[in-house]
DNA sequence: CATATATGTCAACAACACTGACTTATTTTT
DNA sequence: AAAAATAAGTCAGTGTTGTTGACATATATG
């Protein structure tokens, strides 16, 4: 396809990043984005929750028992900001608080009946888009499509994915 | 690999479906986004301007001469929120507004000099991580990773790619 | 005992989205 | 020519989500 022979290359990497093929890429990332979050958002605003509630539950039911601070590490938002939607969920009932027993001082937070509920509506959503993108593109593309996020990601947090397990930190 | 014989399927396709392989694509996406964003938003601080604005700018470049209507289509956003930021952005003198002489009730919008040189600053940036990304997955994988994240995009922004040209509507 | 860590809280602020109501200019339709 | 539709802009109010800075409390560690 187009001009492979003309020119000397390792392969056919020169044509994929051309201003226009880079161009593409962003655009592809910016509606993938847009849509992947479109359908959570309509479903979190009725309980008047946003995409940062989300977040919150989706990752303590990942890491159940996750503490506080490793779950600011994860989002990279300060405390204050965690405070704020992770007390709203824990006072309505989504989240269950507890000391840790082996250190006092850190809490432990995991998914109440509630929140595993709210959670798998949310997910279901995002699995379904997903899904069906991958059954669409098949199989060899769902590894490239892996890959190449993969490298995206700043190298500290790639590691959760090379790594294996599902956020062994 | 693991257990692609004892089950019938039509191909590999049920291994990818199971839901640790499903959270596995939505974390890639969160984490993937998240850093792609992130040095550009910094860069936008600067200059006391957010990810909206880079939006703007963006598709201005990409759409010499589009009309605010148009996007709005594309961003998917109300006027009022548009509104704020555009008008900043030509207040500023990164944007250039002009009314249509075909038909006087559009304005035509269009990046100054002064946008071009942000512009490029923003775009360089992440260009440089797709581009990093690209070559170090292969161009076997750009290609699964273009189909999968078109697959994700709503029907209706999936022609925009499917179709060839930049953004023609 | 002193220090560091984990968590929580109060206050102020900014970016960015929303709804709703209205205005102005221009084009299109009737 | 009058009516209706379209493109754009504006004003006011609201909510989510992030920020900084300053403190407070409990617990663990040196």
């Amino acid at each position: 396809m187009s001009h492979s022979e003309a020119l000397p290359m390792d392969n056919d990497l020169d044509a994929y990043l051309s201003e226009e093929e880079l161009r593409q890429a962003l655009e592809l990332l910016f509606f993938a984005y847009r849509d992947f979050t479109g359908e959570p958002d309509a479903i979190l605003a009725n309980d008047g929750f946003g995409r940062a509630h989300h977040r919150v539950i989706y990752f303590v039911k990942r890491n159940p028992g996750i503490t506080v601070n490793r779950l600011l590490g994860i989002l990279k938002i300060t405390k204050q900001s965690l405070s704020r939607v992770l007390g709203q969920l824990v006072r309505e009932g989504f989240i269950l608080q507890e000391t840790d027993p082996g250190d006092r001082r850190r809490r432990t937070l995991e998914l109440t009946d509630k929140g595993n509920e709210l959670e798998g509506r949310l997910t279901g959503c995002q699995s379904a888009r997903i899904s069906r993108a991958y059954k669409a593109a098949g199989a060899d593309a769902v590894q490239g499509f892996k890959s190449v996020l993969t490298e995206i990601i700043n190298e500290v947090d790639r590691a959760r994915f090379t790594g294996g397990g599902p956020h062994t930190e």
